[in-house]
DNA sequence: CGCCTTATCGACAATGATTATCAATTGCAG
DNA sequence: CTGCAATTGATAATCATTGTCGATAAGGCG
C-alpha cells in the first residue's frame, strides 16, 4: 500500500495514444482498443495495449470490468475519482455511473462481523437500457 | 424464464460423481474438481466436468464465481436457496455466505431510476480471514 | 426383459484471450 | 550528446474453456 513503489512510467508515444483514445468513455476490450488505435493509423502493438491498460487499471486511472464472456473491458474513469460502480446495459454495453452510498460502510461491517479484514468489493449491475428494451419489445 | 424448458439431465455415473464430490463445500476450478475426481479413481473427462458444472450453475445448484485470474470457481450451494453472496478470503479461498438484505430492492430501484429493466447484480466481497491475517501479520 | 433413440461421454483438436520472449527502439538522466 | 535501462512490437507460448465426433449407455417402449 505504498504509492511510492510505483515508478511512473515513461511517457511514450504509445502510452499517449492510449490515454488519448480512452477519452471515448466507453467500455471496450483491450483488443477492441487496439483495433481502434490501428484503424486510426497507429502502429501500436497489441501487447503494448494490454500492458498499458493493465498498469492504468492498477493505478486506478481506468476501470476494468470482466464481461460474461471472460474478457476484460476497460474504460477511463474520472481523474482521481474514488471507488465507484456502473450499471451497464447487457445489450448495447452503455454504462451509467451509479452511486452506492452506504455500500462501503456496509462491506466493512460485514467483514468485521466475520472477522475478515481489508475488504474489497466489486458490484456488477447489468440491465437492459430503455432503448434496447424498446427495440426488443417490438 | 420457464423452469419447464430445462429437461432434467440423465443421471449418469459421471454426473453422480460430480454431485458427490461437490459435497466438499469449497470453491475450486473446474480443472481442480476434475483432478480431484481423477485422483479418487474416476475416469471422468475434463470436458464432462466443465459441461456438468456449467449446467449445474445454470440451474442454480452450484455457485460460480470468477477469480481474479479469470478462471471460474464452483462450489455447491444449499439446495433451492435463493440468490445470495459470499465473502471470500483472498488468501486461502475460504468463503462465508453472507446476507445482503435490501440489495435486491436497491438494485431494482437504481435500475428504475435510470430506466433500465431486468436488473441483474453480482457482488464480490473479498477480504482476509482471521487466520490468514494472523499468519501474514507475523 | 431386450431394443432403439438419443443424450452424454471422453479424448483430442481448436479457439480466443492474455502473457512471455527477445531483439530493436527510444525516453531521459547525467 | 551519450548510454543504458525501460519500453516496444512481432511472434510464440499459455491456459482456460469449448467444439468435434465416434463410442457408450440412460431410459422409454413394446
Amino acid at each position: 500500500m505504498n504509492a511510492a513503489d510505483a515508478p511512473r512510467p515513461r511517457m511514450t508515444r504509445q502510452r499517449r495514444e492510449i490515454l488519448d483514445a480512452l477519452d471515448l468513455s466507453e467500455f471496450r476490450s483491450a483488443q477492441a482498443w487496439h483495433e481502434r488505435l490501428r484503424s486510426e493509423g497507429s502502429t501500436i502493438g497489441l501487447a503494448t495495449v494490454y500492458r498499458a491498460l493493465q498498469s492504468l487499471a492498477e493505478s486506478g486511472e481506468v476501470d476494468a470490468v470482466v464481461a460474461e464472456s471472460g474478457e476484460t473491458l476497460y474504460r477511463r474513469c474520472e481523474a482521481g475519482e474514488e471507488h465507484h460502480h456502473h450499471l451497464r446495459c447487457r445489450v448495447c454495453g452503455k454504462a451509467v455511473e451509479i452511486d452506492v452510498p452506504d455500500f462501503e460502510a456496509f462491506a466493512a461491517a460485514i467483514g468485521r462481523e466475520h472477522g475478515y479484514g481489508d475488504i474489497l468489493h466489486t458490484i456488477e449491475l447489468t440491465g437492459v437500457c430503455p432503448e434496447c428494451a424498446a427495440r426488443a419489445g417490438a
